[in-house]
DNA sequence: CCAATAGTGTCTATCAGACATTATCTA
DNA sequence: TAGATAATGTCTGATAGACACTATTGG
């Protein structure tokens, strides 16, 4: 037979495939605390429960995964996240009442207002404080992929300035740091943070101030590919 | 409705599906050079062509993502390797012309001399030398995916020992050094290489020497956990 | 004893931690 | 001018790089 006979003939249908979703986990800071979006479930399996934003491919629409992420997390927040990666996929026969699934899950930053008015408009969807999720009882395997999120963003902040895509285009340095110490769960040497992202080129001053009560600090803007930049050393855990 | 009426009712088949596999790099060490194991398709499409040992999972056998790349490394390996970890997932409308698809992809290492005499027996799998890829056509983004697994053991090998997992049980610090420099593609100072391992205390010095033709080196296997083990500070890249 | 490989000693360079100090802003 | 926040100076400590040195083996 052909490829092309083959490939005429194939049909996925033919044969048992899982399901196949992609979820979010959007971090934002706030209020000196990590928060995460959240979305009630409509739907079964787990209607009223809080999820992560996220859900089917389109075949039709989505050409990639993340395109297909990123379209759940914009109908949400109404725009794109600057940060966005793959965290990891989550597969099993039990994970889902529904049957066999898998879960492409992406974790993602975004500015808290960069997306706030839109998130307020769309009832469904909610920042929740990371720190309170014990309460909550979460959909399918939501809280682990969490945990992961939250963990490979812990690892991040010790080795990169990622966490700068938590606030918005234009920060300052004790901003930065402050997310820093959000995600890491404690304080950081100022000096240190400072020498290490100036030794590094990561960041673009502005020439602006920012006027936050006291003396101006100066108002900076990632490079690009700064993201990518992974410092030699780590700061201690 | 309720959620038992739903599932009842729910059909994977009745919407539009991806189709999944899974796919895994499997690394080793072997006449001082990286390899990769290959498999040439026996199926359409690219059949003939080679590329990544994984197929389709089996609902009814796997019970997890990692399982079913498991299983199919096994056909090939006869063995489970030593380390497995999820790697990425690439799914695109173009990847696969049977249809819009996700692989989820792993990365592994294994023991040259743990497999390689079931590897022979199996006519469609063999070692690859990493350096020479560059000849061959591999079927779908099997590139890039090996690329991605590559980037990733680099990385590992600048901060941490998992690169150990493509060596028996048993081996000498030398062996060790030798594959992260074949990884790293450059030579480690013996001291610093030597020192952050018994640092942190790593590994278990077994009592045995291996008698490698001058003066004998101590064997060493790998204590449990150590794999996750991570230096605050990188080797230099 | 020689050659080769295993393993150690030790100096330097780099960079994070600690914390004091200075600078700049508003009230 | 006082108080607060931003930014810098500088010492210490940990650890990787460099490379010379010693130790142990087989021939």
């Amino acid at each position: 037979m052909s490829e092309k006979e083959f490939l005429q003939k194939y049909n996925v249908k033919d044969f048992d495939v899982p399901l196949v979703t992609v979820d979010s986990v959007l971090f934002t800071c706030h209020e000196d605390q990590l928060k995460v979006l959240l979305v009630e479930r409509s739907n079964h399996p787990h209607q009223g429960q809080w999820g992560l934003p996220g859900g089917f491919i389109d075949l039709a629409v989505d050409k990639t995964l993340e395109e297909a992420a990123k379209r759940k997390l914009k109908e949400k927040t109404s725009i794109e996240p600057p940060y966005i990666e793959q965290l990891e996929c989550k597969g099993g026969a039990d994970r889902d009442k529904r049957g066999w699934s898998v879960s492409v899950c992406f974790s993602a930053l975004i500015a808290y207002q960069d997306c706030q008015a839109h998130i307020e408009s769309v009832s469904d969807a909610k920042w929740h404080f990371v720190n309170e999720l014990g309460l909550l009882d979460l959909a399918f395997d939501h809280r682990a992929i969490i945990n992961t999120a939250l963990e490979r963003l812990r690892q991040k902040a010790l080795y990169s300035i990622v966490p700068a895509y938590a606030l918005p285009e234009r920060f300052t340095l004790p901003e930065l740091q402050k997310v820093h110490e959000i995600i890491l769960g404690q304080p950081i040497q100022k000096k240190s943070f400072r020498r290490r992202i100036e030794q590094a080129e990561l960041l673009i001053d502005t020439g602006e101030k920012q006027a936050s009560g006291k003396r101006q600090a100066s108002l900076y803007k990632m490079k690009k590919s700064s993201s990518e930049y992974r410092f030699v050393r780590n700061l201690e855990a």
